[in-house]
DNA sequence: GGACAATTAAACATCG
DNA sequence: TCGATGTTTAATTGTC
């Protein structure tokens, strides 16, 4: 996901890298409006001092808020050029491609309408960015108000003459370099985390999440230094800054507090890496080799500049670089508060990562169940096969079967897997589109109990599903109350069922009517109304056989993963007692372990084992094609014809009104030698 | 590596 | 003649 998420940030790097200049751009109107209140601050703060005179503290408040405002204007630039990071920290060459609009948005700012940066930028840049300037503004102006505060108690203090103690003026100055200290922190954060915006796979909206708590949990002056010093506090700023974000720690806390943990986040020498790999200020450098370093490189040196949060400074060769990195970067207040603030960032994208995480999880679950009757599956099988599972499994009436047995449906696994798509089971999730896994997969599934179950998802998902022609022809054919279609039902109901299907009808059309003639478990029966397509019951479980006898692998690993000697006696009793002798086959016990099991135990273990009860011989003398259709000739006996051949169920005519809902007495049909396929 | 199954593509025949 | 239907062959691929 790592990967996939930041390829895609590469993937979306220009649209970032114009989201660069407009942010920059932005950063005008907002970073204008940051600069403006920093440099009004300025102007104000310096005119104060003018009108104080050359009083020592008075040009210390001057230099503190020209450095100020040197600071915001650094920040403006920054977040310019450091929206640009991506490109410039992995290539040159992609950020050419931007070079324009950020250089235009850095030097003439002000050109950029609102709606050029609208252009630009996608709604949740603007809203963070606009949540990034907002914040910016607020904290300047607190540092301004306390300014001042500052500069009035030093009028106040020089009017009335009276001679402040030095350690006092000297303390408050000193807090006061420390909050611009901080307020350059701050920046130097939004400016992290507009690089990781576009670096890292956060998408604008969860980017926005560092984006709006960062500075907050940052505006408490405490916070940084706490971060620093003891292990017991650093974790309370991600926890605040989590809350004041709005997370669900009741859903997230684990994932949050894994993250928010304090010993683990608060070293000095942060494990963290980011999602992209991209290296942190302290963490170890190996993860940094996946971007910019060459070996030998310093993880800090990049493409000839100073990686240092905030610096970019040109550095000509390593050397020079070591040079500046100690000079510029040695262990001072300043270095180990950016690395405090660089920690923090690691912290809240972590934990904007596990909550994304989460939410991925959380939707994929969802999507999952969704298809049918979402929560009662899953539970029921983990809980296991007890006849308790039973009512809940057969919440939807796809699921339920006469016979009290259920199929358990191949979604169950969700909780398990949340990841797999609904219905799709992992092998045919990773192989995607290629159909000749189904063969394996077909084995983990029963197609009646899955399409019932995800019968919404194929149908508007253009997944192909896990089955095979054969079995979904079989499927479609079982559907239908006299159990025989024409072709061109077949057809319907393959365009009808799997959105899949509505497209390259040429392919598998083709597919299908291969299949119909290929196998001999579809028969072809003259109809009154035409040519009509049957299912051979018999012959269709014995394709099985030879598959599954022949692997006992995978027969083991089926069985293995039954936990067959946990299975539930009454479960077994039922079973026993079910219609469906061939259930009784331990496969078919699965007491929920993966539901994907069971379908193959299911059908592959039993239909070889129990080949049709309705006629002794396991092995009948296939009827040939011809054979059978000439037995079954006429439409009006199809049920009959297929009677003799069907295994249990579903004896004499059918009869819809008796056997409920084709679905049913589909399901109910397939358990007996349902090798769903 | 071979056997087997599934898929895909294609050619061809038949029929309405 | 055309399209739908049905059969057959071959190539490819994945699994065992």
């Amino acid at each position: 996901m790592m990967v996939e998420s930041a390829s895609e940030t590469i993937r979306s790097a220009p649209s970032g890298q114009n989201g660069v200049g407009s942010l920059s751009g932005q950063a005008d109107g907002g970073g204008g409006a940051a600069g403006t209140a920093a440099g009004g601050t300025g102007r104000e703060v310096a005119t104060g001092a003018d009108s104080n005179g050359e009083m020592s503290p008075a040009e210390l408040l001057h230099f503190q808020q020209q450095q100020a405002l040197q600071v915001a204007r650094q920040f403006l630039l920054q977040q310019a050029s450091g929206l640009s990071s991506p490109g410039n920290n992995d290539s040159k060459q992609s950020a050419s491609a931007v070079q324009v609009p950020v250089s235009v948005a850095m030097m003439s700012p002000q050109m950029l309408t609102p709606q050029q940066m609208q252009q630009i930028l996608s709604p949740p840049q603007l809203q963070a960015l606009l949540q990034q300037q907002q914040a910016l503004m607020l904290q300047q102006e607190y540092y301004k108000k306390q300014q001042e505060q500052l500069h009035l108690q030093l009028l106040t203090q020089q009017q009335a003459g009276k001679q402040q103690p030095k350690e006092a003026l000297g303390n408050k100055q000193l807090a006061f370099q420390q909050q611009l200290l901080q307020m350059q922190q701050l920046q130097q954060q939004h400016l992290l985390n507009l690089q990781r915006q576009g670096l890292v796979s956060l998408q604008p909206s969860q980017a926005s999440g560092p984006l709006q708590t960062l500075p907050q949990a940052a505006v408490c002056p405490t916070d940084l230094p706490q971060l620093w010093k003891g292990e017991g506090t650093p974790g309370q700023p991600a926890e605040d800054s989590i809350k004041q974000e709005g997370l669900d720690l009741t859903g997230t806390a684990a994932t949050a507090t894994s993250f928010a943990t304090p010993p683990k986040v608060s070293p000095p020498l942060s494990h963290h890496t980011l999602p992209n790999g991209q290296p942190t200020v302290l963490t170890s450098r190996r993860d940094s080799t996946s971007h910019e370093e060459t070996p030998g490189s310093h993880p800090l040196y990049g493409h000839g500049e100073c990686k240092w949060p905030g610096c970019e400074t040109l550095c000509e060769d390593l050397g020079q670089f070591i040079k500046h990195l100690n000079t510029e970067h040695a262990l001072d207040d300043r270095s180990t508060a950016q690395c405090r603030v660089q920690m923090q960032v690691v912290q809240q994208l972590e934990i904007q990562l596990a909550k994304e995480s989460e939410r991925l999880q959380a939707m994929m679950a969802h999507l999952h169940m969704r298809p049918s009757e979402p929560k009662p599956f899953s539970q029921p099988l983990n809980l296991g096969p007890g006849s308790s599972s039973f009512s809940k499994v057969t919440v939807s009436a796809a699921d339920s079967f006469p016979d009290g047995l259920v199929h358990p449906p191949t979604s169950a696994a969700a909780p398990v897997t949340p990841l797999r798509p609904p219905g799709l089971s992992s092998a045919s999730l990773h192989s995607g589109g290629p159909a000749r896994r189904r063969s394996s997969d077909k084995f983990c599934s029963p197609i009646s109990s899955e399409l019932a179950q995800n019968h919404e998802f194929y149908k508007n998902a253009d997944v192909r599903p896990p089955f095979t022609y054969a079995s979904l022809i079989r499927q479609a054919i079982l559907e239908t109350p006299d159990r025989q279609l024409t072709l061109n039902e077949i057809y319907n109901w393959f365009t009808r069922m799997f959105a899949y299907f509505r497209r390259n009808t040429a392919t598998w059309k083709n597919a299908v009517r291969h299949n119909l003639s290929l196998h001999k478990c579809f028969v072809r029966v003259e109809n009154v109304k035409g040519a009509v397509w049957t299912v051979d019951e018999r012959e269709y479980q014995k394709r099985r056989p030879p598959k599954m006898t022949g692997s006992p692998t995978l027969v083991k690993n089926m069985i293995s993963g039954l936990s067959y000697g946990a299975l539930n006696a009454s479960y077994q009793a039922a079973l026993a007692e079910s219609s469906f002798p061939l259930l009784n086959s331990p496969g078919v016990l699965n007491p929920g372990s993966a539901s994907s099991l069971l379908p193959l135990s299911h059908e592959d273990v039993g239909a070889p084992v129990e080949p049709l009860p309705s006629n002794g011989s396991s092995s009948p003398p296939r009827l040939s094609p011809p054979q059978y259709s000439h037995q079954v000739q006429v439409k009006e006996e199809p049920a009959e014809a297929e009677e003799d051949r069907q295994p249990a169920p579903s004896l004499g005519p059918p009869n819809p009104s008796t056997l409920g809902p084709p679905e049913d007495r589909d399901l109910e049909e397939e358990l007996p030698g349902e090798e769903l396929s």
